[in-house]
RNA sequence: GGGCGGCUAGCUCAGCUGGUUAGAGCACUUGCUUGACAUGCAAGAGGUCACUGGUUCGAGUCCAGUGUCGCCCACCA
């Protein structure tokens, strides 16, 4: 349950380089990697390639312009008189039009079909084709065609054989080829444009469009289609394996339906363009030789000669582009491990059993993770994949530094520690959601390091001067605390197992606070200055409260393991001869739970029971919490007289009676101080400053509740219920009712 | 245009394969210089589980639909 600092890895040491050309040549090798012309995402500020991921589209308002294209007449030149209307959002790209689409049963358009119009500012004859992709309906239902700056004109394209002219460089500014517009940017050219065909008369109409736009993750500008020779890798034959691997269960995705979100994405995948034109990352390993031809090579040093002519090395020249850091980050799980090599690492922690990160990047890195290891090893990469959600600001807003919402963990560190904030991260949340982190979160996992530390602070405190063997029999608070941590431990175990972190945490922390720390230590007190104790009756009392502090710090240790291995040291450094192990928390086993104590544990039931009533009563009738007064206790039955007996002295200290007395009559019905009554025993508080008709009307009250309560489950137990539902569902509400019955004998002294 | 998720106490959220009196933290009320801790202790108050219908002996939980907020995916000019 700790991390392993030993193993750090950076994905462009050496090790992630290897794997990344090993990975690659062999994808190559497999055919699964060409390198072609295609229209990809460009990003004009960051002059790289993007894939469709880092492509994020937004809903804008654009506009959309109807622009005239006049008709070609007999001699080639334009029609003043006749033309064709186009609908488009982006005139720029006009510049760059090679045809004029309509549907080819458009009766609009049929008879210009296989006639020409006429591009505007460059005279170029763009012929009227017929496709089935216009839609008739939409704008004019003409369009014009630009190959190479919009994927669906390119598509269109390759279907009539058209050619794809290029109008914008890199930068987004229009080149040579747009005339008189050459250098200017997209927009400028835009407005440029549109001023033209104003003059021109040219510009039919103009309304508002509702559009979505890409822009670059990374930096926000509006991303270019843009042609050009790229790496690819061909995703389908991958994306099938990783999908069948979550389909039939080898990965499973908490939570589940997310697998279906994965599914869908592997369905509908395209290749992947892997190349980037950045300098910062790993290079792609290919050759190319004056001939055109391309090596592949795994090497460090690169391949010696051209792997289909022979030329020698020097002659090459090798790829500047870099790969996509996602394809490095998609090798992570086994480049880590050393892979291509067969380590002692590798057969040992590969296939993982947990991957932990956010539903964010489901995409981007683990369905990545899961082709690529499957490719290069034949497994899945990992069993489950673990979502969480994404942190947000107070009022539900993601994250962000611009707008200045960030926790800085490390000024949170340096206020509350590392083990509070992740507490606070761990409590109160379920797999996939998102989660709001506020002030009163990050102070209660504070809180709750800070209770720890107290509390350990008086278990080693208290440690008795004579630390003697131990001596006497176990305290009925001794043998509670025992089964109730050997519950805590088996429940806590299985809800780690299970992957349940937040119930997991959740539970530990109601055992450490409530049952140790509320309950527990109080009672430990008694016992560990109990008047007239052996030094071995101390020294076991307090071994006992040193060994539930231990095994709370052990289940704790995941959750906050700062602060558990630091008490943990103090405790070691206590133990004066008990010799505690191990000496470190990081390098422990998990503990095993215990064997519970089920009589110890019933007969604590029925002393908490009257400390609650009786605590209620005192402070419901004002008794001053600094009082001690003296309570008449009588038990239900013989059990419950044993209970009683066995927690008499917690009794006084934790309800601040004393004396108390222990009878084994019922009333004598002149007890109008009565107050608390449980299934167990029914307890008189003596001498509290109470009218008797104030007394008199509260025990009325509470036999009553206790009728209605008696009634509905008589009711209930009068219907279907009885004879349709499990017997141990039956059995829990007769038990209740015989409960509610006994403590109703009780208080009316039946 | 598809798909997914949330809607539970004033707030932020848990609630696994349906089990009958729905929980936590914070906030709130009332007491506490209780020899570990006021970052605390004790006792409380607070919810027709968004809505409608259905299945069932039994529904916050399952089914159908509605509303609402949010997210993801998507090449319609």
């Amino acid at each position: 349950a700790s991390a392993d600092w030993s193993r750090l890895r950076f994905t462009m040491d050496e090790g992630s380089a290897r794997a990344v050309r090993v990975a690659f040549k062999r994808l190559w090798d497999a055919g699964l990697v060409y390198r072609g012309e295609a229209l990809v995402n460009w990003c004009p500020r960051c002059l790289t390639t993007i894939s469709d991921l880092e492509n994020v589209h937004r809903d804008e308002m654009g506009t959309l312009w109807t622009i005239r294209y006049h008709l070609e007449r007999a001699d080639g030149t334009p029609d003043p008189d006749a033309w064709i209307s186009v609908a488009t959002t982006r005139p720029e790209t006009l510049l760059g039009d090679t045809a004029v689409a309509v549907h080819p049963d458009d009766e609009r358009y049929r008879a210009l079909v296989g006639r020409h119009a006429i591009l505007p500012f460059l005279g170029r004859l763009l012929p009227i084709v017929g496709d089935d992709a216009v839609d008739r309906a939409f704008g004019t239902g003409a369009v014009k065609i630009t190959p190479a700056h919009d994927p669906d004109d390119y598509e269109l394209a390759k279907r009539h054989s058209l050619p794809a002219i290029t109008v914008l460089d890199e930068a987004a500014r229009i080149n040579a080829e747009g005339g008189e517009f050459f250098g200017r940017d997209r927009y400028e050219a835009r407005e440029a444009i549109l001023d033209r065909l104003r003059e021109m008369g040219d510009l039919e109409g103009e309304e508002p469009h509702p559009m979505v736009v890409g822009h670059c993750e990374r930096c926000g500008t509006v991303v270019e289609p843009r042609l050009s020779v790229q790496w690819f890798i061909r995703v389908k034959p991958l994306a099938e394996r990783a999908l069948a691997s979550v389909r039939e269960g080898r990965t499973r995705i908490l939570p589940a339906h997310f697998e279906k979100v994965y599914a869908h994405w592997m369905e509908n995948i395209h290749d992947w363009a892997v190349g980037r034109q950045l300098w910062w990352g790993h290079r792609i390993p290919a050759w190319f030789c004056p001939d055109g031809h391309i090596t592949v090579s795994d090497a460090l040093e690169g391949p010696a000669s051209c792997a289909e002519c022979g030329r020698p090395a020097n002659e090459l020249r090798q790829e500047t582009d870099i790969f996509d850091t996602w394809f490095s980050s998609g090798l992570w799980p086994i480049s880590t491990l050393g892979w291509p090599d067969e380590t002692p690492d590798f057969a040992r922690f590969h296939p993982t059993t947990v991957m932990e990160t956010a539903y964010d990047i489901l995409f981007f890195w683990v369905a990545r993770m899961m082709m690529l290891g499957l490719f290069c090893t034949g497994v899945e990469p990992f069993q489950t994949v673990y979502l969480s959600g994404m942190i947000r600001d107070p009022i539900g807003q993601k994250m962000s530094k611009t707008k200045g919402n960030v926790v800085d963990p490390l000024e949170t560190l340096d206020e509350i520690g590392a083990d509070a904030l992740r507490f606070a991260l761990v409590i109160g949340t379920s797999p996939g959601n998102d989660q709001r982190l506020t002030k009163a979160k990050l102070d209660g996992g504070r809180n709750f390091t800070n209770k720890l530390w107290n509390a350990a602070r008086f278990v080693l405190g208290s440690r008795p001067e004579q630390l003697v063997a131990s001596d006497g029999e176990p305290t009925l608070a001794e043998r509670w605390i025992h089964s109730r941590l050997a519950e805590a431990t088996e429940r806590a175990t299985r809800q780690l197992d299970d992957l349940e972190l937040s119930a997991y945490a959740a539970l530990v922390h109601e055992f450490a606070w409530t049952d140790y720390c509320d309950w527990y230590l109080e009672m430990a007190k008694v016992d560990l200055r109990r008047p007239g104790a052996t030094d071995g009756e101390r020294s076991r009392a307090w071994r006992a409260a040193r060994d539930g502090l231990a095994a709370i710090l052990q289940l704790l240790h995941p959750i906050l393991p700062f602060v558990t291995e630091e008490i943990w040291a103090r405790v070691v450094a206590t133990d004066a001869g008990d010799a505690i192990r191990p000496q470190l928390l990081i390098t422990a086993p998990w503990p095993t739970a215990g064997s519970r104590d089920p009589a110890a544990e019933s007969e604590m039931a029925v002393v908490l029971e009257v400390i609650r009533g009786v605590r209620n009563l005192r402070t419901e009738s004002g008794v001053p919490a600094s009082a001690r007064l003296p309570l008449t206790v009588v038990p239900a039955d013989a059990a419950a007289r044993d209970a009683i007996e066995h927690g008499l002295d917690y009794l006084g200290a934790l309800a601040r009676v004393a004396p108390v007395d222990l009878q084994t009559s019922g009333a004598d019905g002149d007890r109008p101080e009565l107050v608390a009554s449980t299934a167990g025993a029914a307890a008189w508080l003596g001498g509290a400053p109470v009218e008797s008709s104030d007394a008199s009307s509260r025990q009325a009250a509470n036999a009553a509740h206790l009728r209605r309560g008696i009634e509905r489950l008589e009711a209930l137990l009068a219907t279907d219920f009885a004879t349709r539902a499990p017997a141990p569902v039956v059995e829990r509400e007769r038990a209740r009712l015989a409960d509610l019955q006994a403590e109703l004998r009780l208080l009316t002294g039946g």
